[in-house]
DNA sequence: AGAAATTAGTTAATCGATTAACTGCAATAA
DNA sequence: TTATTGCAGTTAATCGATTAACTAATTTCT
């Protein structure tokens, strides 16, 4: 089948050890081989068409120079998005990709993790889902390189991270919201078995009351299984209620809310503010543009690479790297009309 | 640092050579060694918590239980989907995904098929970009297993390939188009060097003429660098030109298309009819529902999947996979005004 | 009883590349 | 002249797992 070249062939071709050509090869032969040996063994090298096979350099050197990369799911644009940096910025440092969707399954999850370490990856970027605190330790205390992007563990002390400040973010929105006259906003998210997305709703929760004096700040969960399905009534009940604003805390939540606006025609900002979390190409297709809170995918990818080579490179110190937020306001979410100066 | 058991700590700490322990971990110990002993070296590689390393065992077994998946750009929908299904299907056949974005570079494209060589993946599933038959004809020559997906290149025989007619989906567009009244449609298109583009254009082409007798049926094609400046205007003059529906070839296209009908708040289907290349979950926040040309990406992931696995074991034949695709009808290309019984 | 077969292992080469430690030889220094 | 240094390589162990070929003891067959 498939013949490639190895060390040995160039070695035999030129009557020399597979050391000289080894050392010649990786730039290492000064004061070691002449230059006119030198100068064959690389053209004989290029003339066979060498390769070098790096499972076997692997094997000797202890480094794959390949990253694991675990994610909720490739097909989610948040994470295929982020994925392409690292992708990226991995190439650059001459790292590849080996990657696995894990469903937010804790099995999944504690899988990919197995696979990921008996194929020797050199390190692993990963968004663990929720009951995987005992895996996050294990991976520590056995100090394998890894980082933890998007999500918080805050049970886990000593880790590598990367994120946003999912408060801040959210506590902005109500600051954005209220500056734009809205009184009586709604928050529409998943039930929130992950820290951070807990964090983005307190943000909302304490800016409500405390910006806008409410209360009991409207924060309806929904189960990811049943999302299409239920949404449409609580929006619809939502509006009845007199909620002027509603803020999704997801991309996929925001699609299909904004689904049900265009299904009953309810105008926005009009009838209903609207402000998403996450940037989607989508939104101009959408009636009204669209308010947002921007991410930076861009520096979440390259940083948590970063941070990762750098751990693999033997830093020992845990780090967390919290990246700013921004709000991209648009109509969606314009000075209300009930308000007034 | 990581310091991970191997088969020889197994065999110290039972005083038997590593080969026992080998076959006994893989299952090949009947009749060679006593079950008494295998258990016990079970218990033991179960204690000290063992894995096996992969790097080694690829090495050894010249197998590495993991594909190249080189496709165009992971954060496009079209491909971020595709990829999902690639990666549970590899999965379940126990192999893993290393994959890279060619950015429909040239260059790019070589690289990444060296990188899978030298990392010696077992074989290789590929939408390769503009250019690169002399690569396909390089795999194809060296044996090494390759499944061509989403894209053709008709001057290189004896591949394999899983796609879609895109001729017969396009013709079938203006079928459904003709039927529901439609007389005047033009398709809108990223300037096509890919064979599979040009066979979606000439699909429409030939059925726009010989179904509606249209002479030069009208089809724009637009630059993907300057798609989002340019397709306003030609949208608009579409429009003056009394074009009464307009055909994306593909999602990205459709998205800008979309938004520029959005920004002008032109009535889909009464001013203009649309139909759409592809599935997105976007649609339905757009204020018609669209009617779209479905391709089975699933179909596409799993089949390319097992037809490179069984490359991989031996096959030589060579087999192209033709999927069908299904129009998918909504509302903007509902009847046309015009149309009359 | 002696040959053949079965059982329960071991030995050692191998995959391809790396690299510490060594060998000769020539040139320079003391 | 002898010792030291520099040059140009070679040798062989190693990474971890696999596996063909072997050994040695016991059992079965005739």
């Amino acid at each position: 089948m498939r013949k490639r070249i190895s060390l040995k062939d160039i070695a035999n071709e030129l009557q020399v050890s597979t050391a000289v050509v080894s050392y010649v090869l990786n730039n290492k032969y000064e004061g070691r081989i002449s230059e006119e040996k030198a100068v064959r063994i690389k053209e004989m090298a290029k003339q066979l068409n060498y390769f070098p096979n790096y499972i076997a350099k692997s094997l000797r050197k202890y480094k794959t120079l390949t990253i694991g990369l675990i994610i909720a799911d490739i097909s989610n644009l948040f994470y295929s998005n982020i994925v392409r940096y690292i992708e990226d910025e991995s190439k650059k440092h001459n790292y590849n990709v080996i990657f696995g969707s894990t469903d937010e399954s804790t099995d999944k999850f504690k899988d990919l993790v197995q696979v990921m370490l008996s194929r020797q990856v050199d390190g692993i970027i990963l968004a663990a889902p929720k009951g995987t605190a005992d895996t996050l330790v294990y991976l520590r205390d056995h100090h394998i390189p890894f980082v933890l992007i998007d999500r918080y563990f805050p049970s886990v002390s000593d880790i590598n991270t990367v994120g946003i400040n999912n408060y801040q973010a959210s506590y902005a929105v109500v600051e954005h919201l209220v500056a734009n006259g809205y009184k009586k906003p709604a928050m529409v998210t998943l039930s929130a078995d992950l820290f951070h997305m807990q964090e983005r709703a307190m943000g909302f929760k304490n800016a409500s009351m405390e910006l806008l004096e409410i209360k009991s700040p409207e924060v309806i969960e929904i189960k990811e299984e049943v999302l299409s399905e239920e949404i449409e009534s609580q929006m619809l009940s939502l509006l009845k209620d007199g909620i002027d604003l509603v803020y999704f805390s997801t991309n996929k939540i925001a699609m299909e809310g904004l689904a049900v606006l265009v299904k009953h025609n309810i105008k926005v900002p009009e009838e209903m503010g609207i402000i998403c979390f996450d940037e989607a190409d989508a939104y101009k297709i959408f009636n009204t543009s669209i308010t947002f809170v921007k991410q930076p995918l861009q520096q979440i990818g390259s940083e948590s690479v970063e941070m990762l080579i750098s751990l693999i490179n033997g830093n020992r110190f845990a780090k967390s790297i919290v990246l700013g937020t921004q709000i991209i306001a648009h109509n969606s979410s314009a000075p209300h009309k009930k308000s007034s100066k």
